[in-house]
DNA sequence: ATAGGCTGTCGAAGCGCTTCGACAGCCACT
DNA sequence: AGTGGCTGTCGAAGCGCTTCGACAGCCTAT
């Protein structure tokens, strides 16, 4: 293992001169500069890790918090996780992976041993039991989520209220009187995750304003379960024209269902799905769909989690505005029969 | 910050003595061990981490580096990831997560940071341009997957080759004469990645000894790519009644495709999948597959590599025996027209 | 009664880095 | 020529922990 000490000594200057050159925080003058990067490049000088957050105090990691759970859409996770840590890279700083398994311990040990610098927390439920804690540290933080709460904290989220109205509007627009949602599974609700009831909050009020009728379903991913939901949907309401699905594992058994009823997208049914670009362009019928821009939250969220780091900004709600795709899964009401 | 020396005043002991009573290293009294514990409870102590690092020369933390391509079946990824993260918390590790993005470079300030005591790879190429760094450094390191040459590597992965001739001596087993096997998009063999290859070994060595015959396509994930693939599979062999898949996100749509074409399932057409257990039962038509261990795959890996960490066990291929599930799927083959 | 061996605790050194204050040398003013 | 202000470099003091050697006190075997 090389040291700073080693790399002092074989450029014939200080230590501090060196930490200096790394740091950047006092002026070198370039003949100096050179002769200790060249050193350090001819040893293979990596500064150690534990150290520097030892002497510096800070770590330059981010812990991020993922969920344990498997039940919500797991690419996103994945998209946004590797977003965090890819971003977190270019700002100098790297990502600790947390499980959401520990619960509010994990952030009393990252806090309390100074493991991390600050945290980032996916998949944040309304009354979530890690704000108080988050709220009561000076250690910078930033939810992917939205709370119900959101005073002194920082969140980063797809406007999902915004996105639920944007579906509604959509389809009203081309005349569509009777909507379906399909929703994720009914644990998603009962735990009180965010942005499942704000979809629904603007999914509703849109309805409201736009005079259509809606009728919300929760619903497991698969064919089978799918396949009930649909059955209930059109026995309560055999008028309906207009789908919006929010559970991606039910996308492409609604297609073939639809299909199978011998009820053509979007002739007869339109369907408006929100999720993933990639999941709209690969189903059996490409759709019409709000995407959810995974990366783009992960990146924010760094981004302003680095701002807090530097001391810039505080805290603050960002809300990506949603917007939607038209492909081939919606079109014009049919006419009343 | 409460620090060890505050404890220790607390306690009314020295430093070392907390120490030891943390470490387990020393025989303690246990009424030194009580009031000491009694204070880093009262105090809320956790002990730093990079001074811990730096004194004790390990950081506890394992490297995860995971692949930043989403062209293979991602919620595998994610289960192994956190598989990794929680097993790795069982035995006092965090989970520092790397993306592909850096390559050979994160193995190096990894190593040579003393950022982590150890690493695991997943995505490993047969011929992955990071294992010199990792041969040549005294690191533990597990890969998931498998190179071409393993020598003096630790190794975990499903045991690819045994998984396609279980596929195909199911299939061969029921009769079925003429099998396509619907692969991974064609990127993932230009690559070189192992498990794609592996598993085209063992479905044609199996193929050779039952005496059937084998159509072995790439397919990019979705509908419009499926079914390309498909009209090329009857084409050239119009006989073909068994279908192995091993692309996800292939699987639904050949599914709706061949309900498409009036094929039934399994009555004329039986289709193996290679996919999580999950993916299987939601899919239209409960799917006899083989699964992927994604949790046993990450746990392995962590357990492996701790007990290099703790000087147990050396370098070693484990390769998981796959195991294949019976479902609706697949069935006799019909009597030849 | 004495030597030897345990057990439990302590003090001090040191891990590799950052950062503060000091200061030598130089320039540009008076 | 003298003062003041820069600029660039250095030495030393820690950061909070682990670990080594020392040793006091006690018990057992002779």
């Amino acid at each position: 293992m090389v040291t700073l000490a080693e790399v002092a000594q074989h450029a014939g200057v200080s230590a501090s001169t060196v930490s200096y050159v790394l740091s950047g925080k006092r002026s070198i003058s370039a003949g100096t500069r050179q002769r200790v990067e060249q050193s350090i490049r001819e040893l293979g000088y990596h500064p150690n890790a534990g150290a520097r957050a030892l002497a510096g105090k800070r770590s330059n990691i981010i812990a991020l918090m993922i969920p344990l759970r498997t039940d919500l859409y797991v690419p996103v996770m994945m998209e946004i996780a590797i977003a965090v840590a890819t971003t977190a890279r270019t700002h100098g700083y790297d990502v600790l992976l947390l499980t959401g398994e520990e619960g509010p311990d994990a952030v009393r040990r990252v806090t309390g041993s100074g493991l991390a610098d600050a945290m980032i927390l996916m998949d944040v439920e309304l009354e979530d039991e890690r704000l108080p804690l988050l709220r009561g540290t000076d250690q910078p933080s930033v939810l992917i989520g939205l709370p119900a709460d959101t005073g002194g904290l920082t969140c980063v989220d797809l406007d999902w209220s915004a996105t639920g109205a944007l579906c509604v509007e959509h389809l009203a627009g081309l005349g569509h009187r009777d909507i379906a949602v399909i929703g994720e599974a009914p644990a998603v609700y009962e735990r009180h995750t965010g942005f499942a009831e704000r979809t629904l909050d603007g999914l509703r009020s849109a309805a409201r304003e736009t005079g259509v009728r809606l009728l919300h379903r929760p619903c497991e991913g698969g064919y089978d379960a799918m396949a009930l939901t649909l059955a209930r949907v059109f026995d309560e309401r055999p008028a309906t024209t207009g789908f919006v699905v929010q559970n991606e594992s039910a996308v492409e058994p609604l297609l073939a269902l639809l299909r199978q009823q011998g009820r053509a997208v979007p002739e007869d049914v339109s369907v408006v799905a929100i999720c993933p670009d990639q999941v709209a362009v690969q189903a059996s019928v490409r759709l019409t769909s709000v995407a959810i821009p995974a990366q783009e939250m992960g990146r924010r969220a760094v981004e302003r989690l680095v701002a807090k780091l530097d001391g810039r900004g505080g805290d603050e709600v960002v809300l990506l505005p949603p917007g939607l795709t038209r492909r081939a899964s919606s079109g014009p009401a049919p006419a009343a029969s």
